[in-house]
RNA sequence: GGGCUCGUAGCUCAGUUGGUUAGAGCGCACGCCUGAUAAGCGUGAGGUCGGUAGUCCGAAUCUACCCGGGCCCA
């Protein structure tokens, strides 16, 4: 038959093989392999190996340990392996410490509401004990998930936040700040349910459509500021003297106007004035110009009773003018009052155009207050009742059912200007469903503008100045975090829940607090001994030591424990000290920290800022950040809008790598769209990548680099071609890897797969592997070129396809290096003499002459002359200099390169043209060509002199 | 509402200091090969650069405004 003489040289063919498979199987060999490095322990392998070799630090952020991870962790995570890994190929030791964050409110609420009404009787230590329990289970699922993705770490002993040493450690922290005069406790308004009579989280509420009281009131201003607005104009002077002239404000909460302290306008709103009569008395009301309209409609004045001034100031005109308090006769506190203040959270949306500030019972109130130096007074208690500093008729009433005294007085009185009510969300407790106060409580601060004792700066100077020599990439992350910390007031750190860890305050009977860098230190050691869980069961004696030095006027046997625990931010932002400095003795600053852009508010920020104020130093020379995930659409994603990806069925699906493959795709810096289809994708450059490796693997099966290695002057002018690219690929990889520019990384070494290698290369090779001699040096020198490719790529690609590249690695019958894991292995390097220049424009010359030939070929093949190019002879009508690259390069070189038969050359053209047609020679049967040799050999008709000299033993 | 930030072919990315017909790979369409075969090769069609108005001899690249996203605040 004609078929078996077509196939009767197959035999003597140097056929490609290899047992690196073709179908990766990656859901099924992946787990496998990670069980494989697990066995091997490869992280300590890989310690043990770069031991003495220079530090990289990448200290890990601490997720929070709830839940499973989505692909916000796989894009962070796998991000921070790329740098590991690849760092740690680059001959650094590259530890990596993977840590969560345990504590919180998240936690202890889903523990709490789990539990039920029987954790209301519970003992804080019982409640913690549980939290602890929750916290550590999803460590355990969330490290599996990690590591899952192909991640290396020190899995078996991460850093919690509520292990002893870790504890201790922000305490060691803590009392620095303390020693330094840093800390202190002032009031704040909270949310507060007085039902509960307890502090609540923003997490804890529950906003509601609710009725609210709403009303207008009068504030009379004093006579110096009646005899201002005159000045002003705002006043006709004869009208003051007949009139009640007053400020008018608008409130829903009119229980806090017991605590109004200031009138708060903005800057660069324009007032004016609304005159009316309103029984038997003439006002003249100091209101906002774009309020007029509402106001007057809220008042229900008729058109024609009353009169709009003509004139108008800018709040910043009303700014220090001064007010009686309708109904508090005394300003009840020991600073200013009275006031009116600027404030550019004031709108015209609603109200007035001036708000009741009253610095105890809002936040931005408070705000205002702490800018203007007033007090934040909150006269009211635990159970919602007001103190004895308010006017005897609200005293020991509860703010909750005072709303109809409070209007009935200022009715009374003529304060009152208007009322209503008014529909909005208003926050209520989660748990009593009572509606939720703002009140002013005790809590602990850290102060950013305190003067540090030993730099004579302040944590916002330091903060400022430090920002600038840190490395921010993207670089925007420097004026995001600055502008940050140009604004941000002091940071409360306490917090009145169970699940943290406590701030070691103790107070003595005279309601005195002890809170000294040597007490904070004394906690802290008996805390690395014991654990937090200590603070609830052990005395202030036991905690402190008997020994203890207390400061004068202090008994041991006296003190009383607070109860506050620190805020979490507090604790994660201490991990550089607890984890770096103190556990593995690093040096602070560490090389890197890498996390989403909204840790410039959180980790980088409140890390920076305990940094500075302990050791003056930022805790990081660089900080690298990433976007979030988006769908398809560019919008965000939610379980909730549908648009949501679970990273555990793409692993499941697709398997880590192509996860890896495709976080290393995209340019992280931006928004990350993603979806099942987009990641699916990834997927055929994953075949392409692993084909091409499949198809060097095979082609060098039979090489032996150290004995048949050809030299490179000596090697085939295309296999010296693709020396010199992978020599620009190692060099422009290397520099994407040290930059941390993956998606750039991935981009050059699919191209290079794709087009250098697939496309050209290992097509081109084809004839010379196959046909020529198994032992012959034009195929030892396309296998020595094949070989260098490979190793490279293997090891590039490393960092990234993390299972398949140990599998090629595995495949790989002679190794650049004698380690038994990819990942031991070191970056190739780029050779300084195979990058030798000149070549490139002869080789973007004879590439062209190639297109243009393919170009043609492609119109024989359309037009049924020839199938492939192989049954084709070319003829190159060249210009002079076209002509003479050809021949430097010889003819039947460029035939190769374009897997034709023949390549001949006519000169003299005025533009370089290419004709084509079906070769006139015979077929080789053994290596498919159309040569003039074929049948010369009387042994072997059917083939040529090349192939009959091979197959001649 | 504020701070920071993004918007180039269906997708993922390039596009130095503004300068000839805006590039690559993938995908897609069409075709070839069957000695990388649940592979491989070739050819081709796709963007006027989110929009508008400016500056300039000339703008994806500069300015202003607008539209639509994202993060963090309010």
């Amino acid at each position: 038959m004609a078929d078996e003489g077509k196939h009767s040289y197959r035999d003597t063919l140097n056929l490609p093989e290899t047992n690196f498979a073709m179908k990766a199987n990656l859901v099924q060999r992946e787990p496998q392999r990670r069980k494989q490095w697990a066995q091997e322990k490869i992280y300590a392998q890989i310690r043990a190996a770069r031991a003495g070799a220079p530090l990289y630090i990448l200290h890990d952020g601490p997720p929070y340990a709830n839940g499973d991870i989505h692909m916000g962790h796989v894009i962070n995570k796998v991000l921070k392996d790329f740098v590991v890994k690849y760092r740690t190929m680059a001959g650094f030791d590259a530890p990596y410490i993977p840590g969560w964050d345990c504590h919180g409110l998240p936690i202890e609420s889903k523990v709490v509401t789990d539990l039920g009404p029987k954790a209301r009787e519970m003992p804080k230590e019982q409640i913690r004990r549980e939290c602890m329990k929750y916290a550590g289970k999803y460590v355990k699922i969330q490290a599996r998930q990690f590591q899952d993705l192909g991640v290396f770490g020190a899995f078996d002993d991460p850093y919690l936040t509520f292990k002893p040493a870790y504890e201790a450690g922000i305490l060691e922290v803590f009392a620095h700040l303390v020693g330094k005069g840093l800390v202190y406790k002032q009031l704040k308004p909270i949310h507060w349910c007085v039902g509960c009579e307890t502090a609540l989280a923003e997490a804890e509420l529950e906003y509601k459509d609710v009725a609210s009281p709403s009303i207008f009131v009068n504030f009379p201003a004093t006579d110096e500021t009646v005899q201002r607005l005159i000045e002003l104009g705002l006043v006709p002077d004869e009208r003051a003297r007949q009139a009640v002239v007053s400020f008018m404000i608008w409130t829903t909460t009119p229980w806090t106007l017991a605590a109004n302290l200031a009138l708060a306008v903005h800057p660069y709103l324009d007032y004016t004035t609304v005159r009316y009569e309103k029984n038997g008395r003439t006002y003249v009301s100091v209101v906002a110009t774009d309020r007029v309209q509402a106001v007057v409609q809220a008042g229900k004045l008729p058109a024609g009773q009353y009169v709009v001034g003509d004139k108008t100031v800018r709040g910043t005109e009303l700014e220090g003018l001064r007010y009686q308090h309708p109904f508090v006769e005394n300003n009840p506190t020991d600073k200013d009052a009275y006031v009116v203040i600027l404030a550019d959270y004031v709108t015209t949306e609603d109200g007035t155009g001036l708000v009741h500030t009253a610095p105890g019972h809002g936040l931005e109130d408070y705000l205002s207050g702490q800018k203007y130096g007033l007090a934040v007074y909150s006269p009211v208690q635990d159970d919602g009742t007001y103190d004895d500093t308010v006017p005897t008729w609200l005293r020991g009433r509860s703010v909750l059912d005072v709303e109809k005294d409070v209007n009935g007085w200022l009715q009374e009185h003529g304060w009152l200007f208007a009322r209503g009510q008014i529909q909005h969300s208003y926050p209520h407790c989660w748990r009593s469903r009572d509606p939720v106060i703002f009140r002013a409580t005790e809590q602990w601060f850290i102060g950013v503008d305190k003067e540090l004792p030993d730099t004579g700066k302040t944590l916002r100077q330091m903060a400022m100045e430090n920002v600038e020599q840190v490395r921010w990439i993207p670089a925007w992350g420097q004026k995001r975090i600055a502008g940050m910390l140009e604004s941000r007031p002091d940071w409360c750190i306490s917090r009145q829940r169970s699940w943290g860890l406590p701030i070691p305050v103790f107070t003595a009977p005279d309601g005195r607090t002890l809170l000294t860098k040597e007490s904070v230190l004394a906690v802290s050691k008996h805390v690395a001994q014991h654990g937090s869980d200590s603070w609830f069961t052990h005395s202030p004696r036991q905690i402190l030591g008997d020994g203890f030095a207390l400061p004068e006027g202090f008994n041991l046997d006296e003190l009383q424990k607070e109860e506050n625990i620190f805020d979490v931010w507090f604790e994660s932002g201490c991990s550089w000290y607890s984890v770096c400095a103190r556990r593995e003795h690093w040096p602070v600053p560490v090389d890197l920290y890498l996390e989403g852009s909204d840790q410039h508010r959180g980790w980088f920020q409140l890390s920076l800022l305990p940094a500075l104020g302990a050791i003056g130093s930022a805790p990081f020379r660089s900080v690298l950040t990433h976007g979030f995930t988006v769908d398809e659409k560019g919008m965000k994603q939610s379980k909730s809008l549908g648009n949501y990806v679970s990273a555990q069925d793409e692993v499941t699906k697709y398997g880590a790598d192509i996860l890896r493959l495709w976080v290393a795709s995209v340019n992280y810096q931006e928004d990350v769209r993603c979806t099942d289809e987009l990641i699916g994708r990834t997927q055929d450059a994953y075949r392409k990548i692993r084909n091409t490796l499949r198809y060097l693997l095979s082609n060098i099966n039979d090489f032996e680099p150290q004995q048949q290695a050809v030299p490179y002057e000596q090697m085939f002018a295309i296999d010296q071609w693709v020396m010199q690219e992978l020599q620009k690929l190692i060099a422009e990889v290397t520099e994407a890897y040290d930059e941390s520019v993956f998606h750039r990384v991935f981009s050059l070494l699919y191209n290079f797969c794709t087009v250098q290698m697939s496309s050209i290369y290992m097509d081109v090779l084809k004839d010379r592997m196959y046909c020529d001699a198994a032992d012959s040096p034009s195929r030892r020198s396309g296998q020595t070129a094949m070989y260098h490719v490979l190793s490279a790529l293997v090891r590039l690609l490393a960092p990234i396809l993390v299972h398949t590249m140990e599998e090629a690695w595995e495949a790989l019958i002679h190794k650049p290096e004698d380690c038994p894991s990819i990942h031991l292995a070191h970056m190739p390097q780029v050779n300084p003499t195979l990058a030798e220049a000149g070549q490139e424009a002869k080789w973007q010359k004879l590439m062209s002459l190639r297109d243009e030939a393919l170009r043609v070929l492609e119109g024989l093949r359309r037009d049924k002359i020839i199938a492939s190019n192989q049954e084709a002879s070319i003829t190159m009508q060249c210009t002079p200099e076209d002509a003479a690259a050809l021949k430097e390069f010889g003819l039947s070189q460029f035939a190769a390169l374009c897997i034709v038969s023949e390549a001949k050359l006519a000169e003299g053209a005025a533009q370089t043209t290419v004709t084509a047609g079906k070769s006139p020679h015979a077929k080789c049967q053994r290596c498919w060509n159309y040569w003039p040799s074929v049948g010369t050999d009387p042994e072997h008709p059917d083939i040529c002199a090349r192939c009959a000299a091979v197959v001649t033993p």
